[in-house]
DNA sequence: CGTGTTAACGTTAACGATAACTTTAAAGCC
DNA sequence: GGCTTTAAAGTTATCGTTAACGTTAACACG
């Protein structure tokens, strides 16, 4: 299949102009070329068939389409998108496919894209600066019709080098503040407040935070947290907000280290918020580690409300960041620029997060606001 | 950004030929050509300069790079793709990205393929055999350097199609019986064969299998079941491997659903093998459920080891089918295919699975073969 | 009969880029 | 000086596909 000279696939073959000598000898699909020299048509012909363009005789559209599907013709969708400038395709660029998060927007994003007939097609940064903005460049170089982007790491630099590029893109999870971009999220504050007010409604006193890096939507978890705090009068001790300086920020072990940080603190926390699932569970580990009990020594609860939660050793409290509508939302969003004529102005859609109470963060005998299976 | 007629770069302007008209009136990114009127010189010698020809005078080259950089070109990837006939674009096709699995290989292929140049587009099938064919369509239709699939629903049908388009492909995970294929996986019988080992070492002799779906490598891990039973003479019990009926197969829920059969008869099991670890989560918890213990009345284990399956409400056994690896050695072969000259014959890279024991199944005091955190 | 319409194609240029030659001018050599 | 050589470009054709327009023949109509 590789070395294929390509044969003659009609009778009396056209005598071939020079051939391009390709550098790497390889596969030679079927083009609309062979299928035209097949039934003696011009290739106009063939493209016209497929795109169901009316101006074929019945006659003619049954033989192509007979020969087509014969060769097991595709088209060129890059060859296409060269001519239309419209791909059908759409790039998402997340930090960690491993965190259920971007895997369930990922998913959703997708649901909702193919039934417009749009392709998505993912990529992965793995959390590294660097190679985020070689995967952007890659995107941008496959000309997409649009761009979604989750980054825990996007600069000022690179959004402007989309922008420049011209392809129109929709952040979510994170956004910029100052830049005004089309942007899908959740309330980050309300994520603060929900998951803090819960944790003193279950008698927390001492409550301490398990926070996310600077550049992300943990700078508003933080601030939800600290302003509900001070409502209730409720002082955050001495180091009681955990520094963010592992690189690893999303995982458990980060959760796990700042966590064996604060239980070493006098006097120690009562309520953990964290800042994510993932650190979370690190949290749950050095707590169940160090010999105390959750919820009844120390309430837990994070946010994102990963799909295991509620499989956990102790099952975790979360708050629903509404992932599947981000993801859905996103992907409207999207095909709104794609087909709009004109740029819109940016549009920011911010949902509101919800409360999912579990075992890690029911201490008192108060009844769970939300029910879980 | 998004309607701009395209101005002249350049103080006196050539007259541009008839323009295209484009159907969508979209953004226009920067192209060769731009640059090239703007220095006065040919796109050829833009060309030459970004592919580092020698051909070039070092102030010619000096001003193109410093024209790239000023505009942030960059160049179109489809475009060069139809010429050169090498993409460097290595598609990936999961069947559920939210399984831990999928997305691990994700990750181990992606690291190994952006070393060496190549680009990972990953694309999920949700389970669903007609879209997946759709998915593998458009990734044909972009002609891809070579494919990597990991599927639950592949048709022979489709894989037929693959091959006469011609890009070379790797199997994972699943083979397909009498079509030599390149091909990287677990031994899968292997994987039957030391889960029940171990659940018999544990003490357990009525043990009950969920079994994986009809085209899987479940096939395959039934078998190992069933010969590890029958060597150590013990009989497997009427409707101890459970019917696989289910549509969602790789889910906790089915898992549960299995799990609940399986308790209602008699005698019931004392130990069971799952197909994967999704389904062994569901299995315990309905095994939780009907007040039952895991593992002292029920041992389980499962099949992939998650990166979660420590951190379970019972942290579960499994057998680790080397995923990393998996994903490292299919971008090897992957990029061998893309690199021959010619198609080598197709490779088979058959890994050995190994046993990660957890509390799922520690029924009885016998130290554990591997230690965990 | 000439003009206009229409159905069913075909021609040409273009998309953005590269491969393989050609050209041009300066330099090198005897 | 006349010749070859070489450096540094430029020309042309091509990848697979589509948009815009051109052509042709048949037929209708007044």
């Amino acid at each position: 299949m590789f070395h294929r000279p390509k044969p003659p696939r009609t009778a009396a073959p056209f005598p071939r102009r020079r051939q391009l000598q390709r550098s790497t000898i390889r596969c030679m699909p079927v083009t609309m070329k062979d299928i035209a020299r097949d039934l003696g048509v011009s290739v106009v012909t063939i493209s016209k068939v497929l795109r169901n363009h009316d101006d074929i005789s019945e006659e003619t559209r049954k033989r192509v389409l007979a020969r087509v599907k014969e060769l097991n013709y595709r088209p060129n969708l890059a060859a296409r998108g060269l001519v239309t400038g419209h791909t059908y395709l759409i790039g998402l660029v997340v930090p960690d496919l491993l965190h259920p998060f971007f895997a369930e927007v990922a998913k959703s994003l997708s649901r909702v894209l193919l039934k417009k007939g749009y392709y998505l097609i993912i990529s992965s940064s793995e959390e590294d600066e660097e190679l985020e903005a070689r995967e952007i460049d890659q995107l941008l170089g496959r000309s997409l019709d649009a761009l979604v982007i989750a980054s825990s790491c996007l600069t000022r630099d690179i959004l402007r080098g989309i922008e420049e590029h011209g392809t129109p893109y929709v952040l979510i999870d994170r956004r910029f503040a100052g830049t005004p971009a089309n942007y899908v999220g959740v309330d980050d504050e309300a994520v603060g407040v929900l998951a803090t007010e819960h944790l003193i409604e279950m008698g927390c006193r001492r409550i301490a935070h398990l926070r996310g890096p600077e550049n992300s939507p943990g700078v508003e978890r933080l601030k939800g947290y600290r302003d509900t705090m001070a409502k209730h009068n409720l002082p955050i001790l001495p180091n009681y907000v955990s520094e963010q300086r592992t690189v690893d920020v999303q995982s458990r072990e980060s959760g796990a280290e700042s966590m064996r940080q604060l239980l070493a603190l006098k006097p120690r926390p009562d309520g953990v918020f964290c800042y994510n699932d993932p650190m979370a569970m690190g949290a749950i580990n050095s707590i169940l580690e160090s010999g105390l009990k959750v919820p009844e020594d120390i309430a837990v609860i994070g946010s994102g409300n990963i799909h295991y939660a509620p499989l956990l050793r102790v099952p975790l409290s979360s708050i629903d960041q509404h992932t599947e509508e981000i993801g859905e939302r996103a992907a409207r969003l999207a095909l709104a620029l794609v087909e709009a004529k004109t740029p819109p102005r940016p549009k920011s859609i911010v949902l509101q997060p919800s409360l999912v109470v579990r075992a890690s963060s029911s201490k008192t005998r108060i009844k769970p606001r939300t029910q879980e299976k």
